[in-house]
DNA sequence: GACCAGGCACATC
DNA sequence: GATGTGCATGGT
């Protein structure tokens, strides 16, 4: 199959997976073993490498601390102890017990009924709460409450604009677009789309090479393309 | 030793 | 509204 500009973005897109998902088969994201360590997991790889939010999780998690109630009660300090490979501890520490606050709050510390709010209602209180931007938000919603909220992130920015789907000046609800636009609300789509981009990147993207000759994508690179870089 | 990694908030203009 | 800056560790 080929792509073209004059293909319609609804069939680049539908290829584009085609491609990933053929090369990578189902991610059956995110790499977490509960709904907190989604979120948790989702605040602590803001601008950080994966690899060092996983050090930190363990950390918690040996710490008693990857339960709401146990790191509710936490001191601060004690948090980004145990985050501090994860980098920004500080910040990253008060952001993750403003979401516990807010969860115990007003949702008496229960994930269940936080997640009951519709999904656009859910997107605004979480985008409301200080640390928790489109991305998190998003995240936390498609992979921890299981409603069909498109995420975008650097992954996905660069893969898409070195291949001339948007500008490489995008903003986040403009690339988001692009998605929402033209694939169905489906949470399982969502989720594993968003999953092949992130494991197509780490793959090949960081390559130094103009072309990745492995890259399931490579094929559809335009012909105006500078290349993967 | 520089550069990068699945952002976000805040100050300033 | 757009742009700049602080936050910080660990891998390449």
């Amino acid at each position: 199959m080929s792509v073209s500009n004059r293909d319609t973005p609804i069939n680049v897109l539908t290829t584009y997976y085609d491609a990933m998902f053929a090369a990578f088969g189902p991610q059956g994201w995110w790499p977490a073993r509960t709904r907190f360590e989604v979120i948790v997991g989702a605040i602590l790889t803001q601008n950080t490498a994966w690899t060092n939010v996983e050090a930190a999780i363990k950390e918690l998690k040996a710490a008693g601390l990857l339960r709401p109630e146990a790191m509710h009660r936490a001191g601060l300090a004690h948090i980004a102890r145990c985050i501090r490979s994860a980098g920004y501890f500080n910040v990253k520490a008060r952001r993750l017990k403003n979401f516990t606050d807010y969860l115990f709050e007003r949702h008496g510390g229960s994930l269940d009924r936080l997640f009951k709010t519709d999904g656009a209602t859910l997107r605004s209180t979480l985008l409301g709460l200080n640390g928790i931007g489109p991305e998190t938000a998003d995240s936390i919603i498609l992979y921890a409450a299981g409603k069909p909220e498109f995420v975008i992130d650097a992954y996905t920015k660069r893969i898409f604009s070195r291949h001339g789907l948007i500008s490489e000046a995008a903003g986040y609800d403009e690339v988001k677009a692009l998605f929402t636009g033209c694939l169905p609300p489906d949470a399982a789509l969502f989720n594993e789309y968003h999953a092949l981009i992130v494991v197509t990147a780490k793959e090949f993207c960081k390559s130094r090479k103009p072309v990745c000759e492995a890259c399931p994508l490579k094929a559809y690179l335009g012909k105006g393309a500078k290349g993967c870089l």
